[in-house]
DNA sequence: GATTGCGGTGAAATCGAATGCATCACGTGG
DNA sequence: CCACGTGATGCATTCGATTTCACCGCAATC
């Protein structure tokens, strides 16, 4: 293994003025700093990244902790921080919590030591925890926000106004919900947006686990109401409800309409396609990671008093997709209720 | 933050000997070490895992490379390995590259600095490139297999050979193979296994993206032939050519069967529920790490001379999981052709 | 009784890069 | 002509844990 030694010594300087050349801002003559660059390239040298970290105290390395890896919704999150991070010369290490706050405060902890800072998607963990844990500048929030932490998320309201919207002008006058676990925040933002709209009856399906069988048994309680809409926590939850409203032999979107949230790339591929409300995740994603460096940068130098600038707390609009599964509420419809 | 000499000087005991009380394997007195330990426990005393990985060369870290985080076939195996990292205590440095070949390669070379070893799922990259990066027990291959490295993969010929068997076992005497990307190594495995099962004609589709829209075009491929089941390269095709079968007026199951690859989520969503080959997607993660530690545990020790142990090659099993898209090639499917 | 043998211990070197401090050469202004 | 500023450089230290090496007792052995 080349190090720093070496190539100062084939350059002919002290290992010192090599690193200055090599990455120090200090200023190092123009003629020296060209054969240290030289000499570096010929033997191949290649800063070792651990040693760096000691010294310094930054690894460079972003932790990433969220509740389920192949659950499609984190995995584009995942894919935008990953991708962002390239762009960045930072690499991701990534946590899978298994949607078990436990877990998730162990692996927390476990991280934060490793890394310069955590993206904690989706956060089941109270409050409190988490202030502590990612409180200084060491996090930043996904799908959740709190005070005295910088947090991105999508604009849940805004993405249940639009879906209303949608079915009041295609007619609809009664639309249920199949709500998401009572634990999380989004499901929070969108039960209040429901509450905001006039003219509109919501039927309250309560809450439940973001699975295709949740959707399942919602779908039914939809039948047994007055709803001619339904629309569901995520995409998951929709197909399953899609699936359902087939086996009692509701056509969709003759009968009954549908809409999910998310925009899974299933959702495109179920039958009939899914109108949902797609939720710009990679840009989650790559925003958040923006915010982690931000955060780092901001704690790094003259240490400004009295923090100037509050944590950010970033909202990403969302964009309703308008596929199969939404249609005129006909008379039909009304006559089956 | 309180360092290992902190706790040294509480327990009133060297360095040293505090270091080879916490973690090293040497012989240290039990008083001793329990005073250590206790005082460790009380300081809040934690290893700085930057320090040790700077003298011992190991971090402890374990990198993950994959074609696509987005891609549910990739994400389960990540999350496979994820989770056995978990119980060996150790963290993974995830890699997307979104398979492009160049990345692949940039990312594995900036990737090994950092980590004990890379895990390399589908790797694009030639063989030559991949032996000297991942050579000397620094890497475990998923879904390749190479003279030299371990790995772990599937069994796509027996895959093929349950598919195969399934559709014979219903009737169906001509089948197409909607092939995936003709750098793909599974692919290639599968295509061999095709050859190699009697008494069944073969209709080649062709190579293929590994995308819906490319099963969108093997639809109407299979039409045009005399096929009456289509085998695709994986579930996302399958679902392509459901789609498309669909807009022709084609019943699935009745007029064609369908089989695909993977056994993804949404498999069992979509309408009529696929017939697939469930791949353990989960175990080859698993199975990825233990092979990875078990290759770092070999370079350690005494060096046993002349590689006792040849590079482990694992393949894992795999099986048919049977649902709605597969039916006997009935009388009607027959008059089609 | 002298000599190995060995468990247990500590001082100090080591890993590789970054950096505070001192130094030195070269100019410029007084 | 001297004092002082400035840019460039090297020495030595630092980061925190591991590990080599030497050493010290004490017991077993000849």
């Amino acid at each position: 293994m080349v190090t720093l030694k070496d190539v100062a010594a084939a350059a002919g300087v002290s290992p010192a003025t090599a690193s200055r050349a090599l990455s120090g801002p200090t200023s190092v003559a123009t003629v020296g700093r060209e054969r240290v660059l030289r000499a570096a390239a010929q033997l191949g040298y290649r800063v070792n990244p651990v040693a760096r970290a000691l010294r310094s105290g930054r690894s460079g390395h972003l932790g990433l902790v969220l509740p389920d890896l192949a659950n499609p919704f984190f995995a584009s999150i995942a894919k935008g921080v990953q991708a962002r991070a390239r762009e960045l010369g930072r690499n991701v290490l990534v946590a899978d919590t298994e949607e078990d706050p436990l877990i998730e405060l162990d692996v927390v902890t476990q991280l934060r030591e490793q890394v310069d800072g955590v993206i904690l998607c989706s956060p089941r963990m109270p409050a409190e925890h988490l202030r502590t844990e990612v409180g200084a500048g060491r996090g930043v929030l996904v799908n959740r926000e709190l005070d005295g932490v910088p947090s991105v998320s999508v604009d849940n309201a805004d993405g249940v106004r639009q879906a209303l919207e949608h079915l009041r002008a295609l007619g609809h006058r009664t639309v249920a919900y199949a709500g998401g676990p009572a634990s999380s925040w989004s499901d929070a933002r969108r039960r209040d947006a429901f509450g905001a709209v006039d003219g509109l009856t919501v039927v309250d399906l309560g809450p439940g686990r973001p699975v295709a069988a949740r959707g399942v048994a919602a779908a039914d309680l939809a039948l047994g109401s007055s709803a001619t809409a339904v629309v569901a926590y995520n995409d998951l939850v929709a197909m399953g409800v899609l699936e359902q409203l087939r086996t009692r032999g509701v056509r969709v979107p003759e009968q009954m309409s549908v809409i999910g949230f998310d925009d899974v790339p299933a959702a495109a591929l179920v039958n009939p396609p899914l109108t949902t409300v797609a939720l710009p995740l990679r840009a989650v994603g790559r925003r958040a990671v923006d915010l982690m460096v931000a955060a780092e940068a901001a704690i790094q130098p003259g240490a400004a008093p009295a923090g100037p600038t509050p944590p950010a707390r970033e909202q990403l609009g969302v964009e309703l997709v308008v596929r199969g599964s939404t249609a005129h509420a006909s008379p039909a419809a009304r006559g089956r209720e």
